[in-house]
RNA sequence: GCCCCCGUAGCUCAGCUGGACAGAGCGUGGGACUUCUAAUCCCGUGGUCGCAGGUUCGAAUCCUGCCGGGGGCGCCA
């Protein structure tokens, strides 16, 4: 059994025979090819491995029993003698279910060990040019734990993108313009003469101590500016999130790229000048009412940056530009993307993922998040508190559609209610197994010549079945912008490594030499798996604990 | 008034293009370490999937309407 090609996926196999037996039944509205064959994995292990309703599906436009149409389509595949099938059955209304021998999944440890941390890895992206925009916070203050959730969020969305072959690019958007950079600046002078910030201003403790670290001779807006950019650039960086480019508004002023954006869409026809302003008129782009551009003042609206900037972005040769915002933006998303289609382009290459707000408990009281009131907790508290790895993939544990609410007290307990230590403690004792039989002189044969036939108990299979299911999950996770699935994932992998690890010892006098072995290639798939599924989310795992 | 998101176990949340008795963690009750890390594992507890209709062979999942929570609707950003 020496063969080093990874095999197929046993999904891939099975559409393909399901696709070829429905051929010769002559149905209405069959799948035309093998991707279309609907396969789900039973909840219930007495429906199989696999399933298909396909017969379910195809049976009444066709006039048909669906048990009766499920119970040809079985013997059909029976018959076909399919590779790691043991048993076709029909059940329920019409289901076909299959039961696999183990063996299947002792391919998917071949596979797995093979692609190592290219396992999951796909090209459904073709190279498509992807630029995620993400934080974008004004350059008024530190980063604070609201935003987090947008940083954590923008940057697994933009690995799990590369992981699928998209070429991406992260930036980060410097709203370096316009009234808050000044109310900023006088609520740091106001601070540095020892008064208090102006109505409306800047009240965070924050500003006082900034204001307290600037020297006399600076100019408080540039300095404050150049100082929260720095701090912005630091946290982030200490967080794990890199960006390729940090977009200056203010540069566009100079270059005139506002001017010629403005300029285009006069050109595009799609601008009037009315009560002394110059609006866009995006309800022709499906917004719900015209936007001003130029104010009768002469200034531009925050809105005709924001277009060039995405003008920008395209003309810099993105193909999909996604930006995530925050839900107090989600309002502004139709005029963006009227904007986009008003410039000539599909705005469906404009996405918009609104991540909902982050809501704060201590002891179980909300903790406001208010740069203006002060009561602010910042990122770089959380990181000092518990490290970038728990806080990743804490705000990566949901759904940004949902609202979170996060628990600074569990967070930053280290208890064992935060999933980032279940996770990698499973990776840590796969490691202790590595570094034990290192000790030990133990070594692994090669994987072509363990038998991982022997590889048959419950815990040993339930690794795998998750391991099986790690392309899919990305690719899916991929398609619907959903990091949170891949954390997901590697916390069920994670609880199936405890388990092997509790019930299948490896290195034990007890376990037999070819069962340590083909063991030991298992412990080294898991590995694998969960390197890849952290790496995804940005989230680091050490080998000890 | 209009728009967006959410409403699943005591708590925090998963639940894929609708599928076969609804899941995890925490909490709570009880067990398991002379053996590769017990930050672990096992067993139990716990749910009218907000409500009402509709589509479907089949709905937590899709549609409509309510109810509840959050966030938006500027010549502010």
């Amino acid at each position: 059994m020496a063969h080093t090609e990874s095999p197929e996926p046993i999904t891939d196999t099975l559409r393909s025979a399901i696709a070829a037996a429905l051929v010769g039944f002559e149905l209405d509205g069959a799948p035309a090819a093998s991707e279309q064959v609907h396969l789900e994995r039973p909840a219930n292990v007495d429906h199989g491995d696999l399933s298909t309703n396909v017969a379910l599906a195809l049976a009444k436009r066709n006039g048909r029993n669906p048990r009766e149409l499920a119970l040809e389509l079985a013997e059909a595949l029976r018959s076909a003698g399919i590779a790691h099938v043991e048993t076709v059955e029909v059940a329920g209304p019409g289901f076909v279910n299959f039961h696999l021998a183990p063996s299947w999944l002792h391919t998917v440890l071949r596979t797995v060990v093979l692609a190592g941390g290219d396992y999951g890895r796909s090209n459904v992206g073709a190279g498509r040019r992807v630029l995620v925009e993400f934080v974008s916070a004004n350059p008024t203050g530190p980063v604070h734990a609201g935003h987090a959730r947008g940083a954590a969020y923008g940057d697994a969305l933009a690995r799990l993108l590369e992981f699928s072959g998209h070429a991406v690019g992260r930036e980060f958007y410097i709203n370096d313009r316009g009234v808050q950079m000044q109310t900023f600046a006088a609520s740091l002078t106001a601070r540095a003469e020892g008064r208090e910030p102006p109505e409306g201003g800047y009240h965070g403790a924050y500003i006082t101590d900034w204001a307290a670290s600037m020297p006399r001779d600076e100019d408080p807006l540039e300095w404050g500016y150049a100082h929260a950019l720095g701090e912005q650039r630091r946290v982030l960086g200490a967080l794990n999130v890199e960006f390729d480019h940090w977009f200056s508004e203010r540069e566009m002023v100079d270059t005139g790229a506002i001017d010629v954006t403005l300029a285009d869409l006069r050109a595009r026809g799609v601008v009037d000048e009315r009560d002394g302003a110059v609006w866009l008129r995006s309800t022709e782009f499906g917004d719900d009412k015209d936007r001003v551009l130029v104010k009768s003042d002469g200034e531009y609206t925050y809105l005709l940056p924001d277009i060039a900037y995405h003008r920008d972005k395209f003309a810099r040769g993105w193909e999909l530009l996604v930006d995530v915002w925050g839900a107090d933006h989600h309002g502004y998303v139709p005029r963006m993307k009227a904007a986009v289609e008003a410039l000539g382009h599909d705005p469906g290459d404009l996405e918009v993922v609104i991540t909902q707000l982050v809501r704060l408990e201590r002891d179980g009281v909300e903790v406001k998040i208010s740069k203006r009131s002060g009561d602010l907790v910042t990122l770089e508290e959380l990181i000092e508190e518990v490290g970038p790895d728990a806080v990743r993939l804490t705000y990566l544990l949901q759904s940004v559609d949902s609202p979170q609410t996060v628990d600074l007290d569990l967070v930053v307990s280290q208890s064992n209610e935060n999933p980032v230590f279940y996770v990698q403690m499973a990776n840590a004792r796969l490691n202790s197994i590595n570094r034990v039989a290192a000790e030990r002189g133990l070594e692994r044969v090669a994987l072509d010549a363990a038998d991982l036939s022997l590889l048959d108990h419950d815990r040993e299979l339930a690794v795998l079945r998750s391991l099986e299911v790690l392309p899919e999950t990305v690719e899916l996770a991929a398609r619907e912008r959903a990091p949170h699935k891949i954390t997901t994932w590697v916390r069920e992998l994670a609880g199936a490594v405890h388990g092997f690890y509790h019930d299948c010892p490896i290195l034990s006098p007890d376990t037999p030499e070819d069962l340590r072995n083909a063991r030991w290639w298992l412990a080294e798939a898991a590995r694998t798996g969960l390197r890849v599924g952290l790496d995804i989310l940005g989230v680091s795992a050490p080998e000890s604990m």
